[in-house]
DNA sequence: TATTGTTATACTCTATAACTATA
DNA sequence: TATAGTTATAGAGTATAACAATA
């Protein structure tokens, strides 16, 4: 699917696209082998420290709506809990229990070798991408970032 | 979400992440600009040469059996044709008209710039970029390659 | 009045299975 | 019988809007 000129462009894109297949791949095969749908499992991830409904949303870069039934999920798997905040009952904190802290640390470990195997390089090489993808998205200072992405109707 | 050792692999996952997250809003928003649905501006993309039904869904990593809508829409805006192979009839051969040629220009033109800013480095770090994720995917030779996520039961 | 979380709902994307027409 | 394309359908993911409880 490229376009004509600039193949180095279209290339780096292509191989992007293709790293993050690997990478969301190898991490959803993380998530069934603890027997978690690949939502509750992100959200597992991001739940190092407790949150709120609203602020687990922003960590998924979803909307607060969604989150519900994914805490749900987690909730019956008794992988977290959810508390009313005393000092304003209107937010709920979510927050991992002994057993969600174990299957969090089961599903970062599970999932570092395949992670690993995607950037298999040498440290040095390692750190050097890094720095370029760093440099690349870092400098580019770009207002893209809103994904206020109008969609044509669908004719 | 990191987990907790070998930081530079938690920082190439993230920046591979968010590089795809902005080459697909990126293609999205070239896409409504063409007042396309992103499912058809990539199948555009991909119909640099006919292809059958079939080998469309190929080109796009998708089941043929969603191939038809999508042909549908672009066939409604005019952009493609369906054409019977005149040697096997049960296949339908995909072919650009002129407009869905100038579209397809287009669209790649549009999003050029918008690529080319997400990657925004000097021409000699874009090929090491490139050198450094051809050679982390190639060398990999992962069986990953294989789709078949079993996924569990949202309970 | 504003905010948190929830519910209901809808739309996109993608997969499976059954069907048809050709081979 | 096998294959190309289609249809119907279902599920996951994500968005918006309306609502109750609380601030």
């Amino acid at each position: 699917m490229s376009t004509e000129a600039d193949p180095v462009l279209d290339e780096l894109s292509t191989l992007v696209f293709e790293m993050t297949r690997r990478l969301r791949n190898d991490f959803n095969v993380s998530a069934a082998e603890l027997n978690l749908p690949p939502t509750q499992a992100l959200a597992l991830m991001c739940l190092v420290a407790p949150a709120s409904m609203r602020e687990l949303a922003t960590r998924l870069s979803c909307e607060p709506s969604n989150v519900t039934a994914i805490v749900d999920g987690l909730e019956r798997r008794g992988l977290v809990t959810r508390e009313l905040d005393p000092s304003d009952r209107r937010i709920k904190q979510v927050t991992l229990t002994g057993e969600g802290k174990r299957h969090r640390t089961k599903l970062g470990s599970h999932n570092k070798a395949k992670v690993a195997a995607v950037f298999n390089l040498s440290a040095p090489d390692r750190s050097q991408l890094r720095d370029l993808l760093s440099r690349a998205l870092g400098d580019s200072s770009r207002s893209t970032s809103d994904s206020s992405e109008s969609r044509p109707a669908p004719q």
